[in-house]
This record gives C-alpha cells, structure tokens and sequence, in this order.
DNA sequence: CTTCGTCAAGAGCAGTGCTCTCTGTTTTGT
DNA sequence: ACAAAACAGAGAGCACTGCTCTTGACGAAG
C-alpha cells in the first residue's frame, strides 16, 4: 500500500508538471496547445503523455477547470475584502480582480470565454467553477437587499415566462432574491465579461489610453443600474 | 484590353468561388478552417490556393471584412427601419438585428468577436467595417440628442483623463455628443457583444429557455440606462 | 510566331493528434 | 520469494495540416 502510493504520487507529480508545462505553452504560445511541444519540454516523447490525458480535449478541461478555479478564488477573495455592507465596494473590487486576473491569464481568460472549439464541448465538470463569479456578484445583491441597503426594482416589464426562467434560476442559486434583481445581476455579470473581452480580445478602441478609468466607470454605470447605494 | 479584362473576371469569380466554399467549411466544421478541404471542394489541389491568397490568413482576413461589413449593413438595415425620432425602437431593432445574425452566422461570429488567433493579427482594413455597428447604435444616442429627446447624463463622475479619451473618439466618430453620453452608449455596445457571446458560446444559463425575451429585456435595461425616452 | 505571364499539379518539408507495438520496470497476489 | 499483472516510456506509423518549390501546359501580347 505505501508502495503504490509512492506510484501514485509520482504520477501525480507527473500530471501536475504536464499542466504547468502546458500552462507555459498556453500563455506562450496561444490557445494552440501543442501536444507534442508539452512532451518535448518535458523530455518525454509525445505518445508517453497518453498514459495521463487520454486526449488532448482532456488536458484542455483539466486547465480550463483550474483556471475557472482561480478566476473564482480570485473574485471570491476580493469580494470579501470590503466591509459587508460597503456594497459598491464590494462589487468594485469583484470585478476589478476579474479583469486583473484575466489580464495577466489572458490564454486562460480566452480559453474560458473565448469562441468554443468546434469539436470540444465543456464537460459538466466545468460548470460549478464556472458559475462562481457570477454567484458572487449577485451575493452582494442578495446581502444588500438583506440589510435593506437596496431596494429591488419593479417586475412590471419582465414577461411572465422570462419571470418564470428567473425564479428558477434564483430557487437554484440565490434564494430570495427577486427576479428583476436577479435580472439586473446578470446584466452587470453580462457587461464585465465583455468589457473585459473587448479589452482582452483587442476590440477596444485604441484610442482609450486611459483603461483603468474607463473599466472604473462602467462598472460604476453597472452599479447604477443594479441600485447599489452610493453612500 | 478586353482580353486580359475576360481573364480577371476569371480571376474573380475563382476568388469568389474560394470565399463561398470557405464561409461554407466554416459554417460546418467551425473555426479551423482547412485550406485543404477548400481545394479538395472545388476539385483543386492546395497548391492552387495559394494563386489567389498568399495565405490561409490572408483569405480569413477577407472572410472576416466581409462578415463584419454583414454585421454592419445588417445593423444599419434594421435601424433605418424604425421614425427617426422612435428611439427605442431603434435601439431595439439594431439589437436583435445584431443578434440575429449572429444566430445566423455563429462560426462568423465568431470568427469576428471570439478570442484572436494567436499568431493572427487583424490589418487595419478591418477596422473600418468593425465600426460599424456600434457607430450606428451610437448614432441613435446622436440624433435623440439632436432631437431634445435624449438629456445627456451629468458627467461629474467622470475623471478627467478618461473624459479626455472620450471626446477624442467622440470627435472622430460623433462630434457633438458629450463624453458622459458616448460612455453610456458604448456600455450598450458592450452588453450586446457580451449578451450575444453569452448565448452563442453557451455560457448562458442552460436554465433560461425564453431566450428573446431575456435579451429583449437586457437591452431594455440598457435602453433605460442610456436614457432613451419610453414613450 | 515567339515570348512571357499565369495557372494547376505534384512532390516534399515540418508540424499536428493519435494508435499500436515493443521493452523494461514496478507493484501485486499467491 | 516468485510469477503474474499493471504500468511507463520509446518508437514507428497513419492521416492530416499550412506552405514552398519545381515542372509542364495554356493563353494572351508583341
């Protein structure tokens, strides 16, 4: 027994040093991942990789998984930093760490939310730590609406089956938090991701020199809209 | 004169032949496309291609032109639609016209906002075409101002830096709108690129079946936002 | 009628993911 | 303790990719 777990964790440490390697390649390289390159480095041949990853596609959801991970811990992190009812500034300092971590991840960022590889299709593994930004972001709602600091926004504009959509959404992951609210989250969750991607991904207009300010700000616009209090 | 004209027609419509059997691959087998496959279609050997495009990018690069100047036409097409002074209605024709053609052209799209290819680098050709769409949402933002029915947003949580940046671009593209205003617009122009990757890269809540309404109501949270007069 | 530019084909290079077979080592069951 | 089974790595090979270079044929221009 404590000889296989000596096996064990040299293979492991094997796949561990697989996916830092090919984590280099990927903020490197690009989103190409190269197989063989990984095996190169590594000083294997490339068909020695296949006893760890059956596929290339399953090394690539082994880095996706961790990199929405540390996306998650991140936001997660800086979120909790503020005080609890410092709304705005929780939420502020949640969507700054997701863009500082996707700026210095940019292959990461793009490969969790860039276009998807034809033939690749996430597996269901990737779904809890993928919604860890956004559960955290609408948490500031559901505190705020708590302690009373925010007051939800009507519902007469919602339609009546999207209404039904986002109570079940809410029953899922946000308990009590009312639909227009959970509506409004969503849109801010929607907009830091593309500011993001357009910054990212070099939509951007050039001549905005200034990107701090101007991320600052339309969050900040975000902010008005969800309600946050400015105090 | 008129014999070495019927040869560039030739040379044309093989040109063209090339760019629709491409759009075809693309739509079908997604992102890689193969100049192999694309010579093999139209009964050629590779090497053929490469008589009318220096590169495989060179021909993506023609894809992507023609893909954004749809895009645009497509927007402006639907935003002509509407009184000039119905400024809702506007906004909301150019957004599901955005997003009906990306649900129509997913691997065009893309192609167009999904992460870059890494050795990729887009020319300057495209950046005109690229314009379009949001330089016709914000067009709506101009002419309601022009109109007395739009009041631009006070502009005192703007720092002077990023105002600065603003009407810069606000010079080259809008003149006449205030800095505060093209943020707001631009913010619009972020959450639909962020709404439409959403549901076409599969990020959206699998839990969110009335997909019209939910955007429909994202862009009418952005249309408040803005300002844009209900009426 | 010859010359020259264009076109398509073919071979070939370096690279890719992946499979299969072979050898050597390590762990396991008796 | 020893044979059996599992495992790790190497190597060859397949089908594919973008791209280059050379060769031969054809059509337009002088």
């Amino acid at each position: 027994m404590a000889a296989s777990s000596i096996r064990a964790r040299v293979r492991a440490e094997m796949i561990d040093e697989i996916k830092v390697v090919a984590r280099r390649h990927l903020a490197t390289d690009g989103a190409n991942l190269s197989l063989r390159a990984v095996a190169r480095d590594m000083g294997m041949v490339s068909s020695a990789i296949y006893r760890y990853f059956p596929s290339r596609d399953d090394l690539l959801t082994a880095l996706i998984i961790e990199a929405y991970d540390a996306l998650g811990a991140a936001v997660e992190a800086a979120d909790a930093g503020p005080d609890r009812l410092d709304l705005r500034g929780r939420w502020h300092a949640a969507c700054r760490a997701a863009r500082d971590w996707a700026l210095t991840h940019p292959a990461e960022y793009a490969l969790l939310y860039g276009s998807p590889v034809p033939g690749y299709a996430a597996p269901d593994d990737t779904i809890g730590p993928a919604q860890r930004p956004p559960v955290t972001l609408v948490g500031i709602l559901r505190d705020g609406l708590a302690a009373g600091r925010l007051s939800p926004p009507p519902a007469d504009g919602l339609p009546g089956e999207l209404r039904a959509d986002l109570a079940e959404i809410a029953d899922a992951y946000f308990p009590g938090v009312p639909e227009a609210l959970l509506a409004r989250g969503m849109a801010g969750w929607t907009q830091l991701f593309g500011l993001i991607s357009f910054e990212l991904f070099g939509r951007i207009n050039r001549a905005l020199p200034h990107r701090d300010a101007y991320f600052d700000h339309q969050t900040a616009l975000m902010a008005d809209l969800i309600g946050l209090p400015r105090d």
